[in-house]
DNA sequence: TAAATTTGCTTGCGTTTTGCAAGTGCAAAT
DNA sequence: ATTTGCACTTGCAAAACGCAAGCAAATTTA
């Protein structure tokens, strides 16, 4: 089940050809709020994505190397969903996205305390969320 | 035709119910380089979207005040779409897709020059490409 | 000034994708 | 040995998409 069908060059329709839906990046969103998701936890995300849109989603993402599945260290009957450093490298385009929607929206205050931590020091904030995001690559 | 129902609270998820597609970026994207456009201009881009689909996204992105439909000063059977500042503000986000994909995809020359000044310096290019989509804003 | 063309859509319709519920198979816990 | 948990898969109705054709108003051409 492969998806990589490029509808142009341009850069901006490649990218959308990968992630450009309502649920990819609240994939990727739950990778870096929580490093590592079971299929579990991302049912269990407040938008509530049905069972089969997450499984075509996952397999969409990691034909297309954004995320990587491990074997989870508890259990084989769980799975462990992660960054690769492809979604990593999404981190900043995510920034740019809460600092949109601050304009525009009213943000939970969890997440306003996030962003008000990124305008204070934008380069700083991302690059030290990118680098805890990168320990303990396996 | 109001299309405003949020999934959730979260940015992320909020900004994806707006422009959370395959399609309004790419909107976004010939009026980041067109500055203003008409219905067929639009049609005209290399991806070829449906002349249905692109009635439809407009509709959308204007309910959400992401772009403005003017008359054209050359004829009243024209019109002219333009981004709002709400969708002015969306160019930090369109450089970091651009960046990223620059990571992953080969650029088409054009592009690639364009990121290539944006590596030089990314808050300068960014300041003066939005100073330049807010000329004459009638 | 009548006819043809341009422009910005809308409509119909078959195909694909989505969303919801239920089901399946393997692993682990009881 | 049976129940529970986990990661999906399947079925099906509803919605969205994509393509082609149609349409009305404005403009150009003859």
């Amino acid at each position: 089940m492969k998806n990589l069908k490029k509808r142009s060059e341009c850069p901006i329709s490649s990218s959308l050809d990968i992630w450009g839906d309502k649920w990819s990046l609240l994939i990727v969103r739950d990778l870096m709020l929580l490093k590592a998701c079971t299929y579990g936890d991302f049912l269990k995300s407040e938008e509530k994505i049905a069972t089969n849109i997450l499984a075509s989603r996952l397999q969409m993402l990691e034909d297309n190397e954004v995320i990587l599945k491990q074997e989870h260290p508890d259990s084989k009957a769980k799975v462990l969903y992660k960054l690769s450093q492809k979604g990593i490298d999404l981190f900043p385009l995510m920034v740019e996205i809460n600092l949109w929607a601050d304009k525009y929206f009213t943000l939970p205050a969890e997440r306003k305390k996030m962003v008000e931590a990124v305008k204070r020091d934008k380069q700083g904030f991302i690059e030290e969320a990118i680098a805890s995001m990168q320990e303990q690559p396996k």
